[in-house]
RNA sequence: GCGCCCGUAGCUCAGUCGGAUAGAGCACCAGAUUCCUAAUCUGGAGGUCGCAGGUUCGAAUCCUGCCGGGCGCGCCA
């Protein structure tokens, strides 16, 4: 239900035809023919490229050739006027009735107008959150949290078989220092120690019920054991504790996510030795010297061999180091581990949502994807740049004291959880976003969360209106899919429609970029679409949407508030914001 | 020093696998407003798209080089 999509199949297929006919060459490349939105509405509902694209190979001029397909679309059915322009610029205008058409399309499609066929079923897998396993998630989580929430829901959306998932890094010397940090929790509780806790480990209070369980649990008998004795047993219960909360705490963002990865798991089920087994013989792991860093050189830098992957092979610019000085594997060791893994559960799409902190590691990463995959595997890894949170524009203080921070469960119960899915989402994931706690909780234009909510709770309103007008009507959807569309006839009316008509194409366009920001500027525009239509009818009552006596009329007008309330709710939900049906406290 | 990201109106930012006269909100200016639902509305002004080359029918978009900002740069994750 693509309205571009589809007039992009009528343009192939009389392309199609004329070579049939030998007007044009049977070799011609069209796959980059495109039907799109004109920027300028005089220019018609939908502009085509065609002409531009094949003139060259053609041996045509580009306008001879756009009068060629011009001759065929005019004899369209739905087609009312094609005109060319510029350079050789199909314009096209639809007919009226192909937008009333499609409103009633939309009214029947409910919540699934807008999904896509375009994924096919394909397999996907978007990693998102990660965070270690060693605190609370804070704001700067949320982010990536809602983007790849969001993301996940529109590749669903547009037809692939989405797998969410979470990477638990629960192998490194970091949840060695949180067992410790149990471990001294627990101690504490036992009363054997107090104070402040020693440097290196985690100082934050959330720890403190985990220590008092297992000193409840256990008493005093591991209190005088060596660490060999309890590291692994503390290690695990604090990473378990800490991924409940950290699962419950995304759980209040409105987050599940049905995989998680553990990296203590991967290694220990020999995946690592997987990857070194899967590159066999290709020469990409060799002991070698690496050079020092060039300008910043460490302190105790020291050249020494070890083992390295030869990442420089697929576009890096070094090779990588897999084992520590210790023996032990490093992080990327058993990142090429996950990613092995991942790819082996059948992914040939992997999309990763990462800190922009991380943005340093992504072509080692990715070079380890086509070494391991053959090329067969595309990464995507979607950074996320830094949230500033502001309290009516002033920089607010983040750190309320050593070890505590703003987490992202303050976040969303200062706030509530629609409102952070939604400004999370208002910058592109490469641009900084300022949260303000204060201006998204103003009801206003500027306050984007407001104004789409608005639009919603306004078709609530103006279908109340409809029924006091209208005691015995019918204003349900069922109903106006049988209203009679005819009677919309201003030019606004038919805009709003052929806006609504966007959708679908926004949904394919932003799965298709991995952008999930695109939904809340195009929600954003449909409001304001809406809104303005509404704001015409102070000067022109005959366009309010309720008509007292001409009730045929207003079940029009409710065919097309209801198409709007449909593509709004529809957008929050892929959103994961719940569409409100009052703004009214 | 190297790599990645960013640079668009006074401010914050969109800009569709390259498309026609580059858009929105805020702020500013000028009007309207006893209005179905309240959280206003309409219009105006505002741009060398960081700079300079290149690619082509066409560049904010792609390529190269500079300038400016952010992030990162063995044995942390």
């Amino acid at each position: 239900m693509n309205v571009f999509s589809d007039f992009r199949d009528v343009v192939q297929a009389d392309i199609k035809a004329l070579q049939d006919a030998g007007s044009l060459p049977a070799d011609l490349n069209a796959s980059r023919v495109a039907v799109d939105p004109p920027r300028e509405a005089a220019h018609g509902d939908l502009t085509c490229n065609a002409a531009m694209m094949l003139a060259k190979a053609a041996g045509m001029k580009p306008r001879d050739l756009a009068e060629l397909l011009a001759v065929r679309l005019r004899d369209h059915p739905q087609i009312s006027d094609v005109e060319i322009a510029g350079p050789g610029f199909l314009n096209l205008r639809l007919n009226e009735d192909y937008w009333r058409d499609h409103l009633r399309d939309v009214l029947a499609a409910g919540a699934a107008y807008g999904d896509s066929d375009m994924g096919a079923g394909e397999p996907v897998n978007v990693e998102y959150v990660s965070a270690n396993p060693t605190g609370p998630l804070h704001v700067g989580h949320a982010r990536g949290a809602v983007f790849g929430d969001v993301l996940a829901s529109l590749l669903d959306k547009a037809g692939y078989a989405v797998t969410r998932e979470y990477y638990i890094n629960d192998a490194g010397a970091q949840v060695d220092a949180l067992a410790r940090s149990v471990h001294w929790r627990y101690s504490e509780a036992l009363g054997a120690v107090s104070g402040d806790m020693p440097e290196g480990l985690y100082p934050g209070d959330y720890l403190v019920p985990v220590g008092k369980a297992l000193a409840a649990r256990d008493g005093a008998r591991w209190q005088d054991q060596a660490e060999d004795e309890w590291l692994a047993e503390f290690r695990q219960l604090g990473v378990d504790a800490m991924m409940a909360q950290i699962r419950d705490d995304l759980a209040a963002l409105g987050i599940e996510q049905s995989v998680f990865t553990s990296e203590r798991a991967l290694v220990e089920a020999g995946m690592v030795d997987a990857v070194v087994e899967t590159v066999e013989g290709q020469d990409l792991i060799y002991v070698g010297v690496l050079e020092p860093p060039k300008g910043k050189k460490p302190d105790d830098w020291e050249e020494r061999p070890q083992t390295l992957f030869r990442a420089s092979n697929f576009g890096d610019d070094s090779d990588r180091p897999l084992k520590k000085s210790d023996g032990s594997w490093t992080y990327f060791a058993s990142d090429l581990a996950y990613h092995l893994d991942k790819y082996r559960r059948g992914f040939k799409t992997l999309i990763n949502v990462w800190g922009a902190d991380h943005g340093g590691y992504v072509k080692r990463v990715a070079a380890g994807v086509e070494a391991l995959t053959g090329g067969e595997a595309e990464l995507d890894v979607k950074l996320c740049q830094l949230v500033r949170l502001l309290e009516d524009g002033e920089v607010a203080k983040m750190s309320k004291r050593a070890g505590t921070f703003v987490t992202l469960r303050e976040l969303v119960d200062a706030v509530g959880r629609d409102v952070v899915r939604f400004i999370m989402l208002t910058r592109k994931n490469d641009a900084q976003l300022d949260f303000d706690l204060v201006r998204v909780r103003e009801q206003s234009r500027d306050n984007p969360v407001f104004y789409v909510q608005y639009a919603h709770a306004r078709s609530h309103s103006v279908a109340r209106m409809a029924l006091e007008a209208f005691p015995d009507a019918d204003f349900s959807v069922a109903a106006a899919r049988g209203a009679n569309l005819a009677r919309l006839t201003d030019s606004d009316e038919l805009q709003l429609i052929k806006t609504i008509a966007a959708w679908p194409r926004t949904v394919e366009g932003a799965a298709e970029a991995h952008e999930p920001h695109r939904l809340a500027f195009y929600l954003y525009d449909l409001a304001a679409a809406f809104h303005a239509l509404w704001s015409r009818a102070r000067e022109d009552a005959s366009l309010r949407f309720v008509v007292a006596d001409d009730p045929e009329l207003t079940q029009a007008r409710m065919a097309l508030v209801l198409g709007v309330r449909t593509v709004v709710a529809s957008g929050l939900r892929v959103m994961g914001v719940e569409p409100v049906d009052e703004l009214r406290a």
